[in-house]
DNA sequence: AGCCTGTATAGGATTTTCCTATACCTTGCT
DNA sequence: AGCAAGGTATAGGAAAATCCTATACAGGCT
């Protein structure tokens, strides 16, 4: 059994119309078309829906009368398909859900978030932190609308939206040797002991920084997190290298440390937006991606002020 | 916006088996069918459904997966109401709602319908009572799915199935001086005074039978309702003709009545049912004309006894 | 009786759907 | 690197559904 919503839409004009003519006039078509509408769906169900009258229209039946009222309400709920549909175009609505790079996420996000839930309260938001490889099968997937992340290792179906430079600087025990200097040379760095934040994408590029510079790095200790080695710096155990701007040097156990910009502009990592190619950004996700990009000018006038 | 449940069903197919390849052999067709409805939903819509991969198939969009859910639902209650078209071929259900001439329902509607509830609790029956006038309108409108009724002024368009004929026969005062009689000529009654059930359908039909031997009757008391009818003749004002059995002859202030049959077996009435040409009866009509069939068989006894 | 109204049918035109063939791109194997 | 395999979109023509005009048909209305 197989009824279409268009031959349904005709039976229900029809009936409510107690006219195939009426209802073929309303529906911007000719009468054979309603007729013949009818005929098949009837035919398809088995059911006796009209009684055809002469001259004076139809009337419906018992079941035609049954059969409307299910038909009716079929009919709105496709209607409301199609409102759903531009809504999901049109409306900042229902969920959003992105994901980040935890380097940046706690930083970036909370204060953004903030703004956009209080300014659509009925949308559920949720963030999540991974990796660059998990981010890219999430947004290849459809899992994430979006990822605040690097221009790094993305293929080439998703696009890169870059928002804001960060150039690398150097964080120091407060009693280094070094930590009261204007700016350090890599050089400089490479025999000190560092503290390096392991993880692939930061590792690689904090590695390549040195490369560049013709040395390698000095590392005495490795840490999965940020707030690990912040807590192993603050408390002498060596320098570390880092390009999220946060808006504290004082690690979780109360130890305060000293901040020192790199000599000779070094390669920055650029932060963006990641986003499928070819896929519109849904209403919500446009609406934070634009708070985002608000949020983050702050940051660039630091860098041209610096 | 103009989508197709064909276009829903493939989009889902589509969607579920996270391959086009994959839906289009669930579906049954060809795969570039199932592209060119999802491309068109597309375009319909606006939105952004599918991530097309190289060499691995489709994932849906963020969005993609949020109108699948609702297009899902759709798509059910589209079988739905398939299956319900089919319920109201098949399964005694719903509702039923007749209609019957007021002589004969109280007599023969109150026993059927106490044994079809039984039977079937969740049918909501209804029976009402008209006129013929109103009967054949209520038929040809949809309003009745059938009518208990004589085969009188019926247009073509209704098909009358004949249940049971009623000769008719003469209700008297017990101290009536023809009470006693085994049977009675119509003649001699002619000059009597005569109750008239004042109904169209009666009216003429007790006429037409004096017409018939060539007299007129003497109508001395004219009544609308068969119980003021069985009053007046019970308090000896006048006799009067009957054709529907009634199982006692006590009227309602407690006065009791004779009957006598007329002699030279005269033109009955002949009770059935009345429905609409072309229009099958729905299951639950079907099982209460059944019962009824059964329950008049015990009047076709007392007949050919009689 | 004859016109009007309203539905069903016939037949051809148009639009939609469908299929085959093919282009195009990535993955994965050699 | 190159090549086969797997998967989607496009092209173009065939098949099917839909639509329209014209007409048949039948009862209501005057």
């Amino acid at each position: 059994m197989q009824l279409t919503l268009k031959q349904l839409r005709y039976f229900v004009a029809a009936g409510e119309n107690a006219s195939v003519t009426k209802a073929a006039q309303a529906m911007f078509v000719s009468q054979p078309s309603i007729s013949s509408a009818i005929l098949h769906i009837e035919e398809q169900t088995g059911l006796d829906l009209l009684i055809r009258h002469h001259a004076q229209g139809v009337s419906l039946t018992p079941t035609g009368q049954r059969f409307l009222l299910k038909a009716k309400q079929l009919l709105t709920e496709a209607d409301n398909l199609g409102k759903f549909a531009t809504s999901l175009t049109e409306d900042v609505s229902g969920s959003l859900r992105f994901v980040s790079l935890p380097t940046l996420a706690p930083v970036l996000v909370p204060p953004v978030m903030h703004q956009f839930v209080e300014r659509h309260r009925d949308v559920q938001v949720q963030c999540e932190e991974a990796d660059q490889e998990k981010i890219i099968s999430g947004l290849l997937t459809g899992r994430f609308e979006f990822a605040l992340t690097y221009d790094i290792k993305l293929p080439p179906e998703l696009d890169f939206t870059p928002l804001v430079d960060f150039p690398p600087y150097v964080l120091l025990p407060q009693t280094h040797p070094l930590a009261a200097r204007d700016e350090l040379q890599i050089q400089e760095l490479a025999a000190e002991p560092m503290v390096l934040l392991d993880w692939p994408l930061s590792r690689d590029y904090f590695y390549s920084l040195f490369l560049a510079a013709g040395v390698e790095p000095n590392v005495a200790y490795r840490a999965k997190s940020l707030a690990m080695v912040r807590g192993l710096v603050a408390n002498g155990l060596g320098y570390t290298l880092f390009n999220t701007p946060l808006a504290n040097h004082i690690s979780l156990d109360g130890n305060q440390m000293a901040v020192v910009p790199l000599a000779g502009s070094p390669r920055p990592t650029c932060l963006g937006l990641a986003t499928l190619h070819g896929v519109r950004a849904t209403p919500a996700a446009a609406a934070f991606i634009d708070m985002l990009q608000q949020h983050v000018g702050q940051f660039d006038q630091h860098n041209t002020e610096g």
